[in-house]
DNA sequence: TGTTAGCACTCGATGTGATTGAGTGCTAAC
DNA sequence: GTTAGCACTCAATCACATCGAGTGCTAACA
């Protein structure tokens, strides 16, 4: 498996070409590179064995070479230069995050958008999973004669109008019950002796329908084991149409389609395991789709807890020297202005 | 402008071969049609005469014709069929309507993908405009030793982190100050002498750093006014590469581009003139992208307040009967659902 | 022994010219 | 006013030749 010098540079310098250019490298364009003062011939000797290896394919005879999933592989774990972003480019990254947005599905999207501007693919974000949130409050709201917002806050604010009649009077004795027995609980800690307790405190202070109840815990229930889906958000799809990988349209419509199908895409860029930037190129994705694409990922973190991912996607010849570096200080910033949502807990 | 009826009916079966098949439609192509008993020399002749009307145009003097932008303006407001919706599909679309989600933007947005569905169209809906709205309640929550939650409830629940250093007590008495003098009102009824009263209502109680009254008064008053901006939503974007007119990459990326500029289009969707179904058939848009597509919208009300848009689109070759029936019955089915949030008030 | 120049060969890409056929406008007959 | 017929147009298609980038192999060279 060990490469000597050489070939490592002939196979460098043949994905590198291959990145910029699309197009099958033949002997000629690495001979004209001077680092290595070799002939073309030469070349052509050591490219025939790296394809012998595994690490390079030539589409039809008379072409040149590509490189396997194989060669990308080798390439981003060994070959793959660590890419430099300017001081005034970061700079600027930095300061474009010293916005003042404050909603957390806000910052993630623009942190998508930062990222698919930085690389010019396909990015996307995913929302951080919303388990373990504690319920900080409770309320009630009357919106008309039988209709009652509830509202419910964790890290976040869920809400939903629901058929209810409540006087204002009323809606403040059932937000404090139900605030007694569920404030600062996580959804462990829910029993069905909480509900107990809080038909408890309402008897005799508020009539409600049987079923009222129930569709209230329901409510609070989702709301804080995070059964709401994780969001996620795409950006710059159009990029992919970009590259001549697809060309044929087809393919970029089957593309574009995955990028709609959110579960589908979930699932896909989910899957990942945690951990640094990391990538996974070609066939080493399990959706047929991608293939032929490569997806880079990070995660990024809420305070001490588990954040959500970012994602990017593009042909397997992306550059991936530049993703992975924009992705890991991307992640960086988002963490440290997602500090503040936890800080102190 | 009057034209004849059979130059009618050769008008309108041109442009429903047309929007059949995307092929310049030949006089012996029409001829076929029994309906007209009317040999292909005839045809000739009046399509000849529609061409020189401006109903017509021919790519190249060996092929067939096309329709122009007037010839489709023409056949949406006199020629068109009313498009028949099955019974079982209305029924099954208002059963899909039935489904138990609560929240504004997923009920729009589970509109939008019907729509597409119906139509196999790119489709885009608008949130409501959040004008006018009026609070019905604020409220502060602890998060950590330094940090509040503000939240406002309007029509919808807006919030967001603060770097206030509150206690749960000193919550409280905010929160009832700020609801004595702001419940009930809208931004229109919020003035320097309500800020005033906050004030008063405070002294004593909370003791806050200068500037952090203006911070949350600015908040409250943006959730108001509606500040936040309307969203825009899109559906089946990738629809756009299955119809000929986008073989062009280049183009269907521009597309793209636009659809994913929320900006951009919700200038386009918006700019439309309300009222019932409407279509705006390629130059009629000002968007130089949509010159050579339709957009169909449609307004939803949100009860007696005006909502948003639903539009659809498409080439400008579209089914525009097929989609003026579903838009038509879309937006009444959201119209009922969305009575709900307002009913009473 | 490793490197290189040279050469025959391969094969997709590109260009060219002929052919096809759908469709037209016009004319003359009905 | 309608229609059959005909000459004409022109994009699309196809076969065919050409081109050229790139290869593998061989033989000469350091």
């Amino acid at each position: 498996m060990d490469l000597s010098d050489r070939k490592r540079k002939i196979l460098q310098a043949v994905i590198d070409e291959y990145i910029g250019t699309a197009e099958p490298v033949g002997s000629r364009a690495i001979a004209k590179n001077p680092k290595l003062g070799i002939s073309s011939a030469t070349i052509r000797n050591e490219m025939a064995d790296l394809e012998e290896m595994g690490y390079l394919i030539q589409p039809h005879t008379s072409a040149g070479r590509i490189p396997s999933d194989e060669g990308y592989r080798f390439y981003v774990n060994s070959l793959m230069q660590r890419y430099q972003m300017g001081m005034e480019a970061i700079m600027e990254l930095q300061k474009a995050f010293q916005m003042r947005i404050t909603r957390l599905d806000q910052i993630i999207r623009y942190a998508g958008s930062i990222a698919s501007a930085l690389t010019d693919y396909t990015t996307v974000v995913t929302s951080p999973e919303r388990k373990l949130s504690k319920i900080r409050k409770i309320d009630f709201v009357p919106i008309s004669a039988d209709k009652t917002m509830l509202i419910v806050v964790t890290d976040y604010v869920k809400s939903q109008v629901m058929s209810i009649k409540l006087s204002e009077a009323e809606c403040g004795y059932f937000a404090d019950a139900m605030n007694k027995s569920l404030a600062g609980r996580t959804a462990d800690e829910i029993t069905a002796e909480t509900m107990a307790d809080i038909e408890d405190s309402l008897r005799g202070k508020v009539r409600l329908p049987e079923s009222v109840l129930t569709d209230v815990m329901r409510f609070v229930f989702d709301a804080v084991t995070g059964d709401e889906e994780t969001e996620i958000y795409v950006s710059n799809a159009q990029s992919i149409l970009k590259y001549p990988e697809y060309r044929d349209v087809k393919k970029a419509g089957e593309m574009l389609s995955l990028l709609e199908n959110k579960d589908r895409l979930k699932r896909v860029v989910l899957s990942d395991a945690g951990g640094g930037v990391h990538a996974r190129i070609g066939a080493e994705n399990e959706e047929e789709m991608l293939k032929d694409c490569s997806l880079v990922t990070v995660d990024y973190s809420l305070g001490p807890r588990r954040g959500g991912k970012i994602g990017v996607i593009g042909p397997k010849r992306m550059n991936y020297a530049k993703v992975f570096a924009s992705l890991d200080i991307i992640s960086g910033e988002i963490d440290k202005i997602l500090r503040y949502y936890t800080e102190n807990e």
